[in-house]
RNA sequence: GGAGAGGUGGCCGAGUGGUUGAUGGCUCCGGUCUUGAAAACCGGCAUACCUGAAAGGGUAUCGGGGGUUCGAAUCCCUCCCUCUCCGCCA
């Protein structure tokens, strides 16, 4: 959410950032202007009222310890309390409206931000590695899995539905091994600290964060009592929430937390998009990192994050490029974001595998998480961060596809051996 | 699931209908003292919003919502959360 005076203050900046989005600031911002002079006039006539009923308030506690009559005041309060309870009302009605459209608008992308009106326009940052070179045709991760005995895309349909994999045997370890070497690194070598926050989360930490009121179709809901509980569709919900209407302490920032958790999709809309394999799911594994960082550096604390999370991909030899999202591109929270993008043989392409961003104060304001500047006696809000290092399912579809070998069997990277306890995932004999 | 206790400012903790936005302590900030620091002492310190060029003025906020009352941190209803005991349970 942006700063309503903020946004007040600078309209016609607004205005062009969400232009530079590809959105029409009519539709977003509606009649803000209207709505806003309409709710400070309520709230102000509200507060005359008030005033002038607090203040008989007070004269009739005088003239009744005085002993004296007060009847002609108090029916003149208990009028006034008809007109306070009508413009009380009408104050609220202007908040909620204005607060609605507040709550629609997306955060202004960074100036660094390059300006485009596709993903197209998506600005390559650096690349990493080159592609293997593979004497044979590199084959799909669909292929291999099967073919390995590792991935169980049919039963997966059976007992759930289409969007979930099953793993098998050193299928399934791998993923296991993949997400204890990611935490690994992080907590061990990029100074995170690990947490284990739970899969479902209550509807104002989905605020918080900015997936609801406005994405619930992209969550699964679950019906609890009077209230509902959502899956968690990133880590980033729960553990950014953590910090939720608490005062952090200055001294303790950035504070560096990484979690790896489930994530649960519904993919609504997405019919037809990525059916072969395992790219989009409903539900796969994610190691997050998440920062809380002073405004001042957050940007710096973007860049470190970004190249933490790509540590993962160059201890295990993994071709990539980051790309820095346009405009168009980016998710409604975020200020500024880099995918990171593996390169997947099998498919011959560019697969986005994190993403990492910085959303400055627009999540932080929502969720009310602030830190108290040294000598200063005002709070301020933080600046929030998250990337994915990594999406630990896009990890193994790119192990399986660029270290296939000839024979049919997987190669291990050397980084990730001692927790496979293997180097290599067989071919089957059959 | 049953019974009970409790939720007050960044933190701890008073306060049961009328200048209580709220005593006190801690933290923090400024100052005095000190070679420097600590201690001690003095002073300051909630948040949001409305209004105003500013100084200032005003309104709201004692877990959330609703009610009683001229007036609620204080009384009533309701929801949420925490703690203790019992039951059940991985």
């Amino acid at each position: 959410m942006l700063d309503l005076n903020f946004v007040r203050d600078n309209l016609p900046l607004v205005e062009e950032k969400l232009r530079q989005r590809g959105m029409n600031p009519a539709d977003v911002l509606k009649d803000f202007h209207a709505l806003d002079t309409e709710r400070r006039q309520a709230i102000t006539q509200n507060e005359t009222l008030q005033a002038r009923r607090n203040r008989a308030s007070e004269e009739i506690a005088k003239l009744k310890k005085s002993g004296q009559d007060a009847t002609a005041l108090i029916q003149e309060t208990k009028d006034l309390r008809e007109q306070i309870q009508t413009s009380e009302k009408k104050a609220a009605d202007a908040e909620v409206r204005l607060r609605e459209i507040l709550t629609a608008i997306p955060n202004l992308p960074h100036a660094s931000v390059p300006v485009g009106t596709s993903a197209e326009q998506n600005v390559e940052a650096r690349r990493w590695g080159s592609p293997p070179q593979f004497d044979f045709k590199p084959k799909p991760h669909w292929e291999l899995g099967e073919e390995l005995g590792v991935l169980d895309l049919e039963r997966a349909a059976k007992i759930s539905g289409a969007r979930f994999a099953v793993y098998w045997a050193l299928g399934a370890r791998l993923e296991r091994a993949l997400s204890n070497f990611m935490l690994d690194l992080h907590t061990r070598d990029h100074g995170y600290t690990e947490v284990l926050p739970p899969y479902m989360v209550n509807s104002e930490s989905m605020y918080g964060t900015g997936q609801l009121p406005k994405f619930a179709s992209d969550l699964f809901r679950v019906p609890h009592g009077e209230k509902d509980l959502w899956l968690i569709p990133t880590a980033e919900v729960p553990v950014t929430n953590l910090y939720r209407d608490e005062v952090l302490d200055a001294a303790g920032l950035p504070i560096s937390l990484t979690a790896y958790t489930p994530c649960f999709r519904s993919e609504a809309g997405s019919y037809g998009k990525d059916v072969r394999g395992i790219i989009r799911q409903h539900q796969f594994q994610k190691v997050e990192l998440v920062k809380f960082a002073r405004p001042e550096n957050s940007y710096d604390e973007l860049e470190e994050l970004t190249r933490n999370a790509e540590a993962v991909l160059q201890q295990l030899g993994l071709h990539y490029r980051v790309m820095t999202l346009c405009t168009a591109d980016m998710g409604f929270s975020s200020a500024k974001t880099y995918d990171i993008e593996v390169w997947l043989p099998g498919q011959g392409l560019f697969r986005e595998i994190s993403s990492c961003s910085n959303f400055e104060a627009f999540q932080a304001r929502r969720a009310n998480i602030r830190y108290r500047p040294e000598g200063k006696n005002k709070t301020e809000l933080v600046h929030t961060l998250n990337g994915s290092a990594l999406a630990v399912g896009r990890t193994w579809v790119a192990i399986l596809e660029n270290y296939q070998q000839a024979d049919g069997s997987i190669r291990i990277p050397e980084a990730l051996q001692p927790y496979m306890g293997a180097d290599k995932i067989p071919a089957r004999s059959t």
